[in-house]
DNA sequence: GTCCGGCACTCGATAGCATCGAGTGCCAGC
DNA sequence: GCTGGCACTCGATGCTATCGAGTGCCGGAC
């Protein structure tokens, strides 16, 4: 039923629909190099091919569109992650070699590079702040009853969390406190901070108390501040609805919905969502390409571009391939 | 040469245009109560008008549509920051009131809200780092070369940078670093970092100035974690044209452009830039709404937001302030 | 003088209509 | 099983007529 005729045509409509945009005719699939058959053999297959639910025709008449499953099995058997052209891979390079600074930094720019390699958005996140090691921990006083914990994790991320004191606290028992704290969190996982045994002194253990369940709490909810979301403006220009924009970026605005995308994938390496199978009502037109990174073996992240159905998948996967491969490394040299 | 009915007349046009993106003709403005004279003596005036440059003809035989010197005309003299509604007051009430957690997440929050209040785009932007004094300094090692130097401010924000150093150091002799720098930086402002005295151990005063120019520089930039920018797909629903949305959306995600925008008005109060009046290109067909904040009676930062130039004028001013004045109100309870 | 009713005029928007052409489905023949 | 031929479909394009909201102007009324 799928010979290799029919991949052959389906290919080129996939190809020409992402590029034009418009619904491709049999004789243009015919003129292709690969198809050396004649239009009208190439409408009886393409008949099948709608049959089987891999094209759609938009009216009669009219050229032939590519179906959701039809970009499925082109991504699936037909595409192999096309090579990144010189200058872009320049660009990657450059980008790395270039790189400094710290994890957030990092991990921002990453996002616009990967928006300007593949002129859609894209989506960068970072480890889930449970899985790291507590490096360091001090509480820093503001006004009577507040202060502020601040945590340094062994990703090099920074965790804070407020805290509201029933009690008035002083300098000294604040840094009493940090002692305390740090004796017995640091080298600890995040996820699995233990209670804090008496100090002996009621208003260090209040304070202690709050700040574990603060970075608790802290550890749990997805950081906001390690999701980054860039070139929602590119993406804009692919679709042209302003509807459609405006729903897609009410999604890319709810980053929990972005990380929970990202998270889905997260163990089966580079992967593609396409329209409706992400189940995400508002990212119908849109699919997603999304790859794991690893730091040091261990899965840190995800990054992944987010474009119309019709993106360009073999420069996408690409990108993100490439991408997700040299920030591992990246991220992994710095340690 | 500007009497009463014609300022009423220009109110009329620009009250209807916004209402509803369409040319306003002779007959609609005549209807409207406060203007008691027929569509005739109407389009007189709009003659009149439109040699003043307050309103604009599309074409021949179309309506009037409010040119930017229409615009600025109707916000500094024919509307006083319309009242919000109950609701509206309500949320606003209540989002304060339920509002807790460190500066950032009330800052992101504040941020939403805006948008949610108007429909379009908001900004937020928090006090520049330079101003703040440091609260507390630290200095964290991540591997044999890398350390993180974090410092907590006065105003509740935490910056970070990330340090190579030329030698390697060990735990002890950063915990050396952290006191030195502890002892001759805290109560400083960010901006007037006094160099660091030498004290006697090289790796320790390289260590304290690398921290020191981290810092500085980190000073230097606008910090990207206190830019919240949310509410463009709201915004994007007020164009018609994706390019449009486009455009604005590329700027919206160049901060530094945004936060220039806000910054130069910061000493000017609430404040209204039209069309082509905040020099943007991009942002020829939108407004922007801005007002500090006052922690303590001191400018703390800045509140604004975008939408087209046709935006809700009257809505927006009260939103803006209103929630810039009990932004203000609520940090400074807070410290 | 100021205002207004009346009137001819403009011009985008809408609708109807013919035409074009890319594309289809089908069939008969090689 | 492939192909050329052919009738058919139907959106897109372009033309024309019509409609109507809106204008500018003039001459008369208060």
């Amino acid at each position: 039923m799928m010979d290799e005729r029919r991949k052959a045509i389906l290919r080129v409509v996939v190809e020409e629909y992402i590029e034009t945009a418009q619904p491709v005719g049999s004789t243009h699939v015919a003129r292709a190099p690969h198809v050396a058959v004649s239009p009208a053999t190439v409408r009886n297959d393409m008949v099948a091919l709608e049959q089987d639910g891999y094209l759609h025709q938009p009216h009669t008449s009219a050229g032939r569109v590519p179906t959701d499953k039809g970009y499925r099995f082109f991504v699936d058997t037909l595409v192999q992650p096309g090579p990144l052209d010189e200058t872009e891979l320049q660009q990657v390079g450059s980008f790395f070699a270039k790189a400094h600074g710290a994890l957030e930094e990092m991990l921002h720019d990453t996002s616009r590079l990967l928006s300007g390699l593949t002129d859609y958005a894209s989506v960068v996140v970072g480890e889930p702040a449970e899985d790291a090691m507590v490096r360091s921990v001090q509480l820093v006083g503001l006004g009577a009853r507040h202060a502020l914990v601040v945590a340094v994790l062994s990703n090099g991320a920074v965790t804070k969390a407020h805290l509201e004191l029933a009690d008035e606290i002083g300098e000294g028992r604040l840094a009493a406190a940090t002692a305390h704290l740090s004796r017995w969190l640091i080298g600890r996982v995040l996820s699995e901070l233990p209670p804090v045994p008496p100090s002996g002194d009621s208003l260090v253990d209040a304070a202690g108390a709050a700040a574990v369940s603060a970075l608790r709490s802290a550890a749990q909810r997805p950081d906001p501040e390690q999701v980054f979301v860039g070139g929602a403006s590119r993406m804009a220009a692919a679709f042209d609805a302003v509807d459609s924009v405006r729903r897609v970026l009410g999604i890319l605005e709810q980053q929990y919905v972005v990380v929970g995308l990202l998270r889905d994938v997260l163990d089966r390496g580079l992967s593609v969502a396409i329209g409706g199978e992400h189940g995400v009502e508002s990212l119908l037109e849109c699919s997603v390409v999304v790859a794991p990174y690893e730091v040091e073996g261990e899965v840190a992240g995800a990054i992944g571009v987010l474009g119309p159905t019709r993106m360009h998948y073999p420069k996408a996967l690409a990108a993100v391939a490439m991408v997700s491969q040299r920030l591992g490394r990246r991220l992994s040299d710095d340690a």
